[in-house]
This record gives C-alpha cells, structure tokens and sequence, in this order.
RNA sequence: GUGGCUGUAGCUCAAUGGUAGAGCACCGGACUGUGGCUCCGGGUGCUGUGGGUUCGAGUCCCAUCAGCCACCCCA
C-alpha cells in the first residue's frame, strides 16, 4: 500500500527546525511585548466573505489561491491567507475599537493554494503586528522601527528598509487612472503581465521584473508625484521620522502592495545574501480604510507581516539543534533499570535534563547513545554500585569542570546536585542567542 | 495556472542495455561493565508508479505521480 504523504506544500518541522520557528516567535514576543504589543490568536477559519472585503475580491490572492470550502449549512469558509483581516475583524468584534490605540501582534500558520518553491509553501508561518487607531506618522514610524528591531533581535544584518506612498482616497483614484492610461499607450511595448494588469492592478506592473519593461515603466507616473498635500506631509513626516530613528529609508517610488486595503505608506525589509525573489523578509503599510471597510467604525491602522520560512532561510545555515541532557543514566540490569528512572524523576525535579536508554542494550550501546545525544554527564548504574550506593560519574565532553573522560563516585542521593555543581559556573551553554 | 530539472538504501550519490553498489548513518564484535579514534563483520532496496521496445531495462520510449527550481502572485 502507498504510504500517505503529507499534503502538497504543507510541510512536517521536525525538532530542530521547529524549534528554530520557536526561537524566531519568542524573540518577536520579546520585541514587541517591549513595544507595548500584546499576542492575539484569532482563528485559522474565518468566512470566506472576510478576506474577499478586505484583500479585494480581483487580486489572486482571494480570487486563486485562498483555500474555500462549505461547512454544514454551506457558507462559504476559508482558511486565513494572511493576518489583517482576522485581527482587524476581532478588533471591531470585541469593542477593541472604542478604546484610543490597540497594538497587537500575532504569529501562526496562513494558508495560500500556490505552486510551492523555495521559501514558499502553501501552509505558511507569519507574524503579524498591527497598529491600530493612529494616522500619525509617528504611529508608521513605531510599527517599522518595531519590524526592524525585530529582525535585529533574531540575527538578521544587512537589511535595507524600502519605503513609499500611494496615496489615500483623495489622491490615489486620479492617480491609478493616470497610471492606466500610460499602461494603455505603451501596452504594445509591455510583456503579456504587464497588459493584463493595465486592466486588473495597474500598480502592480511598477514593479515588474521585465528588464525591457522596467525602462519603459521607469518613464511612468509614480504615486508620489500625485499625492495629495496631506499625504505628501504625511510620508515627507515619516522619511524623517525614520531618519531620525537611524534606520536609513530608501524612497522607493516604485514599491506598491497587492492588497487592495493599502493607503498611504508602504514599505518592504529586504535581507542581504542571496535569495532572489525571496528576499523581502517583512512588508507592510498603512490601511486608514479597512477598519470601515469591515463594518466598524473609522479607525486609521498601520501593520506589518514578516514570512518565518523566509527568515529561517535569511539566518542562513542548519538551524542549532537542541542541547544535549545534562545527565544521561546507563543502567545494567532490571533492578538498576527501575532504579534509573526513579534517579532520573528526581534528577528532573531539580531541573536537570535528563535522558536515559529505554532499550535494554549493553553498555556499550548506551553509552554511544549517551554520546551521539551530547550528554553531559553519565551516571553508570550496575548491581555493586546499588548494593554501594555510589555510581561513577563521568564527563562526556567539554561541559562541566573536569576534564572530558574523567569521572568519579558520587552517592546516588546526591547526583543531581553533583551534576548542577560541576555545570554551575558559566559552563551552562543553553539560552545564547542566535540560531546557527 | 505556465516553464525547466530530478526521482536508485535512512542520507548523499555511483552502476556501457547484461547478477543493484559506495561513502556516511545504523547494528554487532575486537574491549564480560565505559562514548568519541581505529580495525573486522552485517545491506537495511517494489531502482516513484503504470505501460512499451528488447533475449534482457535502474539505464531507451510514452504516460503518470512526486519533489525541487523559476515565473505569476506574495511574507
């Protein structure tokens, strides 16, 4: 029989990546609980309705990729393709919106029905912070400095911060008119993409990778130079926010958003190295509109969201598996078999990691297992040495005081604290930051 | 949705159309109860699947599935 598989593009982490995935979250839990940030965790299946208001019903991403089924009495359910539109519903759903300013931040799994590449699968992980409640400039200049020192805090160097406005209502319907009409004149220059979205995003050709199309777009009208005066004080306002912030923003006139409830500010954080089209490791903007869009009151917001597989992939490398236990408890014999396991319990009570062998193999075998698992000491447990009531200790490797190799007797009822004194001083390699 | 590449052991990969192999990993022994290093022994396989050509297919042809990479789109 065929063994099952996992689903196209939904992917196992096993321990050591997921535990990378765990590392990225607490960092972004630390960072933004510092930024007065707090968890939400809205549902994985929203109406279907919601992300078609929200994202826009013309982009691909709710017309092609989002996952719909029927429940029971048939209304139309998905599973969420991204975070905004679940936090922005539960916002105006609890009454989150009465209150002046609400700052939250999510992470979890997002699904998109794509054909799965490097970096990219069709259940994906992201997190999400999301501003609610200020137009200020001040407000987009927090959430950035927030995305940035987050990428800071997991290891990532070398980013470049890429911002741009497009405008708000006042401004940017004249403009994309502007926009299509260039698109229409020059359409027999522009590659098959580029004429299809003349008709269904024209902002979306500015950024096309065409290297024939780039120069004939490089011609095109940009946002800014149609920006109405107070989004033209609003983005001059933010560049200088972020200057002053250190943070090096590079006006970007090009830089556009696929989802439709983008006003005003957008920005991209591209990582250094090598990967290509995956480089934009976190990307957001201002949506002033989406709050009303969804039936609650009018409420200005601005958010980010940032891919962990693509951060996993940015950080570079094998991901650092978990370390090794503390004490690792060799057993020879049933007696001393069940005397390792109530030695082992204790052992854990007071904290320590602890594994034995649960085969019954030789001592020979538990030991290599004992090394193969980086242990840092082994308790070696036979038939005199519980009549004794003392074992031998032995260092495996560089952890703890002694030399690697060296061991000595201790009492059995006092080998935890053996243990934690000989790792006690600044031996103790677990919580260093960084992920490789 | 479009295009390209690749499917052989747990992993990385060999094998001119002629008996499926190596390294790593794993297990055992040398060393009755002490890991790593060394040596010896052990192959753990529906060659992705289904057809076809052939005396004979891992190898050639067709189809299919899967994976990867890129495009579209996006984090």
């Amino acid at each position: 029989m065929e063994p099952l598989r996992a689903v196209k593009g939904m992917n196992d982490l096993l321990p050591t990546e997921a535990r990378a995935f765990a590392r990225i979250e607490a960092a972004a839990r630390r960072v933004f609980e510092r930024h007065g940030y707090g968890e939400v965790r809205t549902p994985l299946v929203e109406e279907a309705a919601l992300f078609s208001r929200s994202i826009g019903e013309e982009t691909d991403v709710v017309g092609k990729e989002m996952y719909v089924f029927p429940d029971r009495h048939g209304v139309p359910l998905a599973l969420r393709p991204e975070g905004t539109a679940g936090a922005v519903r539960a916002f105006i759903e609890h009454g989150a919106a009465a209150a002046p300013i609400v700052r939250w931040f999510y992470a979890g799994p997002m699904f998109r029905h794509e054909r799965p590449q490097k970096g990219r699968y069709r259940q994906f992980h992201q997190i999400g912070v999301e501003l609610l409640g200020a137009a200020a400039p001040e407000a987009d200049a927090e959430l950035i400095g927030a995305a940035a020192a987050f990428l800071a805090e997991i290891g990532i160097s070398g980013t470049r911060l890429l911002v741009n406005s497009i405008g708000d209502d006042a401004c940017r319907p004249a403009y994309v008119d502007k926009l299509r009409d260039f698109l229409h004149a020059r359409a027999a220059e522009l590659c098959p993409d580029c004429r299809r979205r003349a008709g269904t995003n024209p902002l979306r050709a500015l950024d096309c990778k065409v290297a024939q199309d780039r120069v004939i777009l490089g011609e095109a009208p940009v946002p800014g130079d149609s920006l109405c005066e107070p989004c033209r004080a609003h983005f001059a306002t933010l560049l200088g926010h972020l200057r002053a912030l250190g943070l090096s923003p590079i006006h970007e006139p090009h830089l556009v958003r696929g989802l439709d409830y983008y006003t005003r500010t957008t920005f991209e954080i591209l990582a250094g190295g090598d990967l290509g089209s995956q480089n934009t490791v976190a990307a957001g903007g201002r949506y002033d509109k989406l709050v009303e869009r969804l039936g609650g009151p009018a409420v200005p917001a601005v958010g980010f969201a940032a891919g962990i597989e693509r951060l996993v992939l940015a950080l570079g490398g094998a991901p650092a598996p978990a370390p090794g236990p503390d004490l690792f408890i060799a057993a020879l014999g049933d007696a001393a078999r069940r005397r390792a396991l109530v030695l082992a319990q204790a052992a854990r009570a007071a904290s320590l990691r602890v594994e034995i062998d649960p085969r019954s193999g030789s001592l020979k075998s538990q030991m290599r297992w004992a090394d193969r698992t980086s242990a840092a000491f082994v308790l070696v447990l036979g038939e005199d040495e519980l009549a004794a009531g003392r074992a031998p200790l032995k260092q495996m490797g560089s952890r703890g005081g002694g030399a690697p190799g060296a061991q000595e007797d201790v009492a059995l009822d006092a080998v935890a604290g053996e243990v934690r004194r000989r790792l006690a001083p600044g031996s103790d390699d677990r919580g260093q930051p960084g992920l490789s």
